[in-house]
DNA sequence: CATTTTGTTGACCCATGGGTCGAACAACAA
DNA sequence: TTGTTGTTCGACCCATGGGTCAACAAAATG
């Protein structure tokens, strides 16, 4: 509960040097993602994540330019997780509207629910300076228009029912945004029942044969 | 856009000496609500505020005990404009589950594209010294409340059809809680429409009656 | 073992911004 | 006019926290 980082994460595991030090980084990165989830962008310090590391402030700067990139590597590595998932999205065509949806409602939760893409919902690109919030911002932009497609997409082939995409989009992202607030990983609620009742709510509402589970 | 906020709104109005302190607190209140929820809370300075409104720091020491007094102040009316309308809820059994969802999700929707109650879902309760942090938490729970218990009641009168109260209460208010990062008054969009399209969303997703409009 | 390279740190710098103080000014009363 | 209260502000204080630096430790290199 108070030291849910494990302690002595840091120098084990001898392998080549530069493995160490990409390891190293990432180690840095899921425990500010996690840290600034949890109290916000700018109420942690960065000897917050250095203490919760074991290790002093300056030693973060031996891997990080700044407290602004630590932020800006969280989120790309959030975005990153939807947009170039292990396996591609079925491409627009393969299937229905509906069974795409169906997909990416199932990678994103996943995403939404992981430290990089929580933290990515949680603290707002407003906090990261110029150039990268446009960056992190034209990665959302998107993934919001990888939805709307798919929405476009599902209403042409008459598999979905919904009359505004762009809208329908907005309070799809809203539900499923909203996700990190209210779940937390180690309560009773496990994150695949969780996953099917989105689902569930998101195609009663928009599936278009409505008479039917 | 570079002035949203109309200058010389300061000392107008020659009215009674009580009246116009009180007036000058809810202009500063706006003004706050608005900047914090358009940068953030912790990205905005007092000073900010305070040339937004053409007056100096110190004077809002006058109206106010200090930034964060300021914040608990906006969610404070944030919270309010649901849970003490102008008129009162409908009571619990004097119409259908569903109806009362209807009009808590109309109330709902107008205060949360309001200044306040935007700032109050904008910028959580973290920022928040303990002690109004705890008031504000118990405001939002009750609200939760409200919702929870609505659904629970439209799930027995047989009007509407959730598994789990819990959980498509935090769907909804998910889409809801969203809409301020997406919408914006001056945009081509009317409010009225907005609301009608997002009630359509989510009666759909958990009306009773599934196969009728 | 000497030397270079890689990692790590205590101590420091300094801009930012919340908060204070006392003086000035305005308004109203006597 | 003179006191009294309400209102505003310039100038200041100072804790916080992002960022730097020079020195030190620990591997690698030869």
């Amino acid at each position: 509960m108070t030291k849910p980082t494990p302690k002595r994460a840091w120098g084990q595991a001898i392998q080549n040097r530069d493995e160490q030090f990409e390891m190293k980084r990432q180690v840095v990165l899921r425990t500010a993602a996690r840290t600034y989830s949890e109290r916000g962008f700018h109420e942690t310090t960065l000897a917050d994540i250095a203490e919760e590391l074991n290790i002093s402030k300056p030693t973060l700067y031996y891997y990080f330019k700044n407290k602004d990139e630590i932020l800006f590597e969280c989120h790309r590595l959030g975005i990153e997780a939807i947009t170039d998932g292990e396996t591609p999205m079925p491409a627009a065509g393969s299937c229905t509207g509906r069974e795409r949806l169906e997909e990416f409602l199932r990678r994103y939760v996943r995403m939404v629910v992981d430290d990089f893409g929580t933290c990515l919902v949680m603290t707002g690109p407003n906090a990261l300076e110029p150039k990268n919030r446009g960056k992190v911002i034209e990665g959302r932009r998107k993934i919001d228009q990888m939805l709307r497609d798919i929405l476009q997409e599902g209403a042409q082939d008459g598999t979905l029912d919904c009359p505004d995409p762009k809208m329908t989009a907005m309070f799809v992202f809203g539900a499923m945004n909203w996700l990190p607030r209210w779940y937390h990983s180690d309560g009773g609620l496990n994150i695949d029942k969780l996953t099917e009742r989105l689902i569930a709510f998101v195609m009663r509402a928009i599936a278009a044969d409505r008479c039917q589970s």
